[in-house]
DNA sequence: GAGGTAGAGTGGTCCAGCCACTCGACCGAG
DNA sequence: CTCGGTCGAGTGGCTGGACCACTCTACCTC
């Protein structure tokens, strides 16, 4: 018998509530943006401390399934959606490569650039300029420049306007580090890699997206061949 | 001026403890499995009651941060991984609209037709022209035709031999559920979405990634326009 | 009608206390 | 000495009650 015995699990009342909610919410099917009862009402109903209730909707509204707005109530964000935990861990287990990542990152940056051609605003280009100058420093210092690198990829999703586009990076950085360290340190890589810099901002700087955007894709290209090739 | 007075947002005690807390662990280098100090000293410290500490660490055990042990402490998760779901559960807070939504979306699916041009096997090829019949008879039939539209992209995103474009665009449609309804059932869309739809088959069939993409991203960029256009 | 106001209802925060649990120190029996 | 049990200190779990801060609305005044 490989369970003899049912290991013992209580689960906080907290966690009990908040399920209890959950359920309830999907059985009532209750649509988002409506209101549920007052944490008052809801502690006396299922005959809990408000504190409970209080602590069960901190679990919900971190979970983006509930709104708390102050002095008015508690309201649905969304259909209970378990999807995004489920996605989540799909994407911390499944067996995702440095290849499959790069294909992404080039989806995402071509279109970044894109938006940050059309929507550039001072701030952003100077952002990108000093971000190249940190980058020409170090590569005149014998370094790789990644820093600089970095910076500059991120001005452009600043440059988006659109926080979505920083969650895509960060996502896909953190896929990154995971698979392996796979550093970005070629020998000879940096002055190819500053030069189509050097392009990306100057197609950038004139708005002109399409010229931005195959650049982009071409720098991507050269860098996940690079990348990947030495892998092999 | 466009603000002439900032908003004044007087964050929840709680989040900014919260906050707080993640960056006394991100600034003091603790690792996975060290233990916090105790809720009471934590209240101490920081000059809050010991209840708002709880609600703040009730946060981040949902965030996956923290793993709070009864009559024991609390303690720093052990995964490594912990940026993903605290990710996911920030696309679900953010505030992203629709607009964002459909400007990611045209890089993510412009770049999973190229590599589906590039890759398509006739298993593929098949799912992708069984999609447009089904659409071909859901509009003939006076219906919208969204589900042979759903197969139609998702055979493209099989097609790319990616898991991680699966990933992107079930995050996506699930951001897109929760930003609203938005139905993409207008009149008179179906007939133009489904001749979008054979020009990109024709494309993907004949290998040609460069016309799969354009076509692609015209006709993401005029179902956006439709539908962002009509919530105006 | 426009503007102001007061009140009811809501979430936010705190406190003081007690319960439930974990762990390690201690101690006695073998 | 080793094993086993006990017990207490410290931890998180939960409660009830109190008060504060905010929002919305109905009502009143001009």
């Amino acid at each position: 018998m490989a369970e003899p015995l049912q290991p013992i699990t209580r689960s906080p009342l907290y966690e009990v509530v908040a399920q209890r909610l959950q359920e309830f919410i999907a059985g009532q099917s209750l649509r988002p943006g409506d209101r549920l009862l007052s944490e008052r009402e809801l502690a006396e109903q299922l005959g809990v401390s408000r504190t409970s209730v209080r602590q069960a909707l901190t679990a919900l509204r971190v979970k983006g399934i509930v709104d708390v707005r102050h002095g008015d109530g508690v309201y649905l964000r969304q259909a209970p959606a378990d999807l995004v935990p489920t996605l989540a861990s799909e994407v911390a287990n499944a067996e995702i490569d440095h290849p499959m990542i790069w294909e992404v990152r080039e989806g995402v940056e071509v279109q970044a650039v894109r938006l940050a051609a059309r929507r550039r605003e001072p701030e952003h280009l100077d952002a990108m300029r000093s971000a190249l100058v940190a980058m020409e420093r170090s590569i005149a210092g014998g370094g790789d420049g990644v820093d600089g690198d970095r910076l500059f990829h991120r001005a452009i999703v600043d440059a988006t306007g659109n926080r979505f586009f920083g969650f895509l990076v960060d996502l896909i950085s953190d896929a990154m580090d995971r698979t392996s360290e796979a550093s970005l340190t070629l020998p000879g890589r940096a002055p190819i890699s500053l030069q189509a810099h050097r392009e990306i901002l100057a197609a950038v700087e004139e708005g002109d997206e399409d010229a931005a955007a195959a650049s982009m894709r071409r720098h991507i290209m050269v860098s996940a061949e690079m990348v990947v090739g030495q892998q092999r």
